[in-house]
DNA sequence: AACAACATGTAACCGGTTACATGATTGA
DNA sequence: TCAATCATGTAACCGGTTACATGTTGTT
């Protein structure tokens, strides 16, 4: 009902793409992303119970209350609607990528080559966490039937990869220019200028 | 006054570090953004004049109205207060850098190797869009005295070089593997079966 | 008995964008 | 004189997170 076509959220996609390969309840999608688009698509529960319940009025999913000798849970499906809404979204032009970088930004600031380096350090440190979270997840990304889900990984696993050997050589040249500085012109006196 | 030391919101600290170089203005601030960290760290006039204002009641930044032959403006400048609250800021541990990447979402979704190319030829396309729009700023980035807004527009480059090659890359794997399918297995009849 | 995990949902808050409103100045 | 740019600011909206509230089921 409603409009035909307002514009899916971005927990709207991220549902209805689950959706489609099976029905499940929003304690289920929850954990899913967080075993899978988590690390460039992120959903929590005050997100996704709310946006369960619009779709379901939109019709682009269909709630059945499952009271089997099961908990108390609510399984989801797509609806034919909802599949025409999904692909229309796939088919479209993306939003550019987006960043928020706190220790790109530190590092932009540095008023120092020693700050500069503890802010490549921690961003290192970082990536590198983030690559460990993706291996714990890859298992299950493998098993999926489609080849996208591992490749989208893999995606993430070379993007951080790639960050933290940038950090790392970026720290290192930081921290050896320094050196450098501070045993050449050891008295400033006389130093040549340039 | 208030309390000594609330966090700072994001906006307020790409203000207070851009304010350490020299006094601005909102409006100052705003072109400097969209020309040094914008491509890891946004902020629009809705935040910025708001944020101006409680960082001026926080006596974190003070503001005079610049009422010269020129225009009206409020020149902000960074208070003693203001420099501690950024540097302490700055040695503190940056929050886990954050993506949100709908090509990705659109690729992890897709149901057939063609959408999937699809996906990766869109998103290598923003990666080359983006890495253009650095190349743009890349003249003012060099000329300042601090090296740390170049390097950080250096990881941008590369970062989306990065991205787009891996995109480009994994578009071409996809599309090859598509037309070995079609080319090979032509009469389904009595094709071998794996 | 108590705790972890399952399961749904709401409320308060945060912090952003877009669009709007206003008005001065500069240059074509 | 008309448009672009400079300059500030607000309001409406969007969409997220965190914390809270509630109750069940399975495990130790």
């Amino acid at each position: 009902m409603s409009d035909p076509a307002s514009p899916l959220s971005p927990t709207a996609k991220v549902i209805l793409g689950l959706l489609r390969a099976e029905p499940m309840s929003g304690y289920e999608i929850k954990q899913l992303v967080d075993r899978s688009t988590r690390f460039f698509w992120t959903a929590s529960f005050g997100s996704i119970y709310p946006e369960l319940k619009r779709l379901s009025e939109a019709e682009l999913v269909a709630g059945t209350e499952a009271a089997d000798g099961d908990r108390r849970q609510i399984l989801y499906e797509l609806t034919d609607a909802g599949e025409r809404s999904l692909t229309e979204w796939e088919r479209s032009d993306p939003a550019p990528l987006e960043l928020r970088d706190e220790a790109l930004l530190q590092f932009f600031f540095a008023a120092e080559p020693e700050l500069a380096a503890e802010a490549m350090e921690a961003k290192a440190i970082d990536h590198a966490a983030q690559h460990a979270r993706l291996q714990e997840i890859a298992p299950e990304a493998a098993s999926k039937e489609r080849p996208t889900p591992l490749r989208a990984l893999q995606f993430g696993l070379d993007l951080h990869e790639f960050c933290r050997e940038w950090c790392e050589r970026e720290a290192e040249r930081l921290r050896s220019d320094a050196d450098s500085v501070r045993s050449e012109p050891a008295e400033p006196a006389e130093a040549p200028k340039d």
